[in-house]
Formats: C-alpha cells, sequence, structure tokens
DNA sequence: GACGTCCTCCCCCGTGCGGGGGAGGCGGGC
DNA sequence: GCCCGCCTCCCCCGCACGGGGGAGGACGTC
C-alpha cells in the first residue's frame, strides 16, 4: 500500500517539482494539488492522504492556519510536512506550533525530499537534517528536535516586537511606527532594542536583514 | 522537429518541476540538465539545445558569465531564456546585456513558461510581459522592451555603488565599509548618498530593502 | 497573594547617519 | 581640444537612532 501525498502550495512549478520527484517513488502517489490553503481541507476529506506537503506562504489561507484548521476539523488527520524556503522561517515554527509534524527545505535533493516523505508517514516527526544538527551543535544538546524547539521559542519575537520588525522591514521610522500603532515613540523605541537584543542585530538595519535572510518576511 | 532544451538552475526541484511542465508538451523536449553554469558549455556542444533555460544565480558560474560564455565559444549558439524569482533582478539585466534572449519569471504559469521557450525558440526576444507592461506603462511608451531596458541602465548603479549597497545589505556601517574599500569614509558616504537616491530610499534601512525586494541581493 | 511577562512611557547622552555644498584627478567619447 | 562620468575626499550641521536605566499597569499562572 503506497504512501499517499497531497501537494498544496501556490508554485505550480514547486507542485510539479515535487510531483515529478515523488512520482518516481513505487511506493508514493501524489494523489491531488492545491495551491492554496483555503482548499486543502475538503481535499483532504475526499482524498485522505497519509502526507499533506503544504508550502507555508500562501494565499488565501497560508500553511499555519491550514495545519490548524485541519487538525481541528479533521478526524484522523494527515500528518504535515510544511515545505519552506528558508531554514529558520518564522512560519514554519508557527506550523510546528499549529501541529504540523516536520518541515522540508526546497532546496534539498530529491532524496532528502522522498526520505521526509516516509519519514513523516511512519509517524517520526521531523525538523529538516542541517538546521537540526547545527541548532544541536551550537547549544550542545542532542535532543535536537525538543531542543531546538524550546530556544526558538525562547528567542521567539513577541506579537508586539513582530509587528515592530514588520514595519521597520518597510522602512518606517520609529515616529511612523509610532503613528501607525498609536503609541508613544519611547515605546517604539523599547521594542526595536528588544528586537535588535533578541536578533543579535547591532542596528535596525541589520534587524531588516535578518528579517529578510530569516524569511521572517519575503521579497515580493 | 521538436524544440530541444537544456535545464540549467542549481536547484533540482526547479529543474523537475520545469522538465515536468515542458515534457508535457508534444514539441517540445528537454535533452539534458545541468546544475551550474561550468557544466554549461560541453553540454550545449554535445546536445545542441535550441534553447538553453538557465538559472541567473547559481554556484561555480552564474548566468550572466555562463551566458557570455556561451556566446563567445559557441559557433550557432543556442537561445537563451534566464530563469529568475525576482522580476528586477539585477543579474538579470546582466544577462540580457551579456546577450540573452528573454526572462523568465519562476512562480509563471506552466502555459506562460511554455509559450516563453516557444517564442525565444522561434527567435522572438522576450522580456516577462507583466513587468515589460509595468514599466512600458509607467514611462509612457509604447515600445516597452527597448525602453524599459533603456529606462533601467540609466537608473544603474555604478560598480563602486553596487559594491556598497552589497556591504550595506551586509549590516556594514560606513566605517566598516570605508575600511573593507581602503577608502575614506567620506568617500562611502558619498557612494551611500548616491545609492539612496538612485533608489529613492530615506536610509540605508530603506535601501537595503529595495535591494532585497528588487533581488539586488537574495536571501539564503 | 506573589510572580513573570508584556506593553507602555520616561529620562539622559553619545554618535552614526544623511543632506548640502564643493573640489580634484582620471579616463573615455565627441 | 573639451566635456562628462566616475571615484575620491573635504567642510558644516541637524537629527534620528540606539544604549542604559527606570517604572507603572494589565494579564495570566502558580
Amino acid at each position: 500500500m503506497p504512501v499517499t501525498v497531497l501537494l498544496v502550495d501556490d508554485e505550480p512549478l514547486v507542485r510539479a517539482g515535487l510531483r515529478a520527484v515523488l512520482e518516481a517513488q513505487p511506493d508514493i502517489e501524489v494523489v491531488g494539488e492545491a495551491a492554496d490553503g483555503a482548499a486543502v481541507i475538503p481535499l483532504v476529506r475526499r482524498l485522505r492522504p497519509d502526507v499533506v506537503a503544504m508550502d507555508v506562504r500562501m494565499p488565501l489561507l497560508d500553511g499555519i492556519e491550514a495545519t490548524r484548521a485541519l487538525l481541528r476539523t479533521v478526524g484522523a488527520p494527515p500528518k504535515i510536512l510544511v515545505v519552506t524556503t528558508f531554514e529558520n522561517d518564522e512560519y514554519v515554527y508557527g506550523a510546528l506550533r499549529a501541529g504540523a509534524d516536520g518541515f522540508l527545505l526546497k532546496r534539498a535533493r530529491p532524496a532528502e525530499i522522498v526520505h521526509a516523505v516516509r519519514l513523516v508517514a511512519e509517524g517520526e516527526s521531523l525538523l529538516f537534517p542541517a538546521s537540526v544538527r547545527r541548532l544541536a551543535a551550537e547549544y550542545g544538546d542532542d535532543d535536537g528536535n525538543r531542543a531546538a524547539r524550546a530556544r526558538l521559542e525562547r528567542a521567539r519575537l513577541t506579537d508586539r516586537e513582530g509587528e515592530v520588525l514588520r514595519l521597520m522591514a518597510r522602512g518606517m521610522t520609529n515616529a511612523e511606527i509610532a503613528a501607525r500603532l498609536v503609541v508613544g515613540t519611547e515605546t517604539v523605541k523599547s521594542h526595536v532594542s528588544a528586537v535588535l537584543a533578541k536578533l543579535g542585530a547591532r542596528d535596525r538595519t541589520q534587524a531588516v536583514i535578518a528579517a529578510y535572510e530569516s524569511g521572517f518576511v519575503a521579497p515580493g
């Protein structure tokens, strides 16, 4: 009995690529595709896939909301493999908290992609090897997944800080951010300082760079 | 006689996607793949494809250098279709100047991708419709391609300015950039001011944002 | 009730940044 | 020959920024 997979990504090219890679395996079958998160639930109900390979950044309903919705509304939900372009994608951790079973980098080699699908299908939790290893090495912990998640939770920006960082990444000054959020500039300065500290950034420019590099904000 | 295509991209997933999309067409045949620019020339000599679909950002030899090398060393070179993630990618214009025949966004729909390959195979020059239309509208010119290229040439950063912007996008202060380039800080300030003016940015943070948004620098 | 977290706002203070000027040298193009 | 673009460096000046420190109120957890 083959592993059945549903592909969810807004880029047709990525779907075609995943389909080509996965269908080359005799024990994996792609049973459907969706271009946005909103279409996922009815498709899962109908197709009952073992695994959903889901992009995090999508129109209408993103991967986090789609994951949450799936686990809430579908009995015996499929395993959810979050597909992303960047390691340390802010959204990925959101998706993991929402209940996703693992994530996968788009730049992974076909063999890794296949491996990841098989692993989550078997019920294993999976963070992308490279980033897990790096984090484990960095914090001297051998229980990679759990430690990595915990650490990333601690360094996590608060809602307000994330909001401020997003506005910083749109090129706004502290005064403009203050006006937008209807608070004083001193408040914004506090949040900015917290963001800089948590991100290890020296100034707002470095913070914005970190936001782009981590995928916290995306170009385009 | 089908159109023969050689795929050049460092991401296996993108190659698989392009292959799946193009091979679905009876009149298009993918005759080979390469993962970096360095492998292109021998492959072109051997396979003689009609079209090379080439990523701009690649290890070893990027799309610009590969394009230049192809046109210089191969008799009766293939048509070159540059594949990119961002519109207004700095490298794309470099590739066009180097002699590429058109460019194509990765997020294009399969039909557009197929269309683009057919078009350049027939000898048409092609810039991605959306960006051409926007530029044409913006500058009130109906000769889209030519005007767009000319405009982008004028607003183009000088070599030094581009170098400075790249270092700005790595979070460096003016003093650090000056040390790196072995010039005075006043010189760097001049270049930074020029960059801000040409990019319409208010400060270095906005300039770095523009660099990311335009694909001048890429995350990851 | 005590504690922690988050959001809010306040002070002082040094400085990197960017604007507005100008200017010299050097190369290529007309 | 001349002009123009580019790279280099210089002056003055205002200010947004970021560090350091503190503090109050709201909310939830234990």
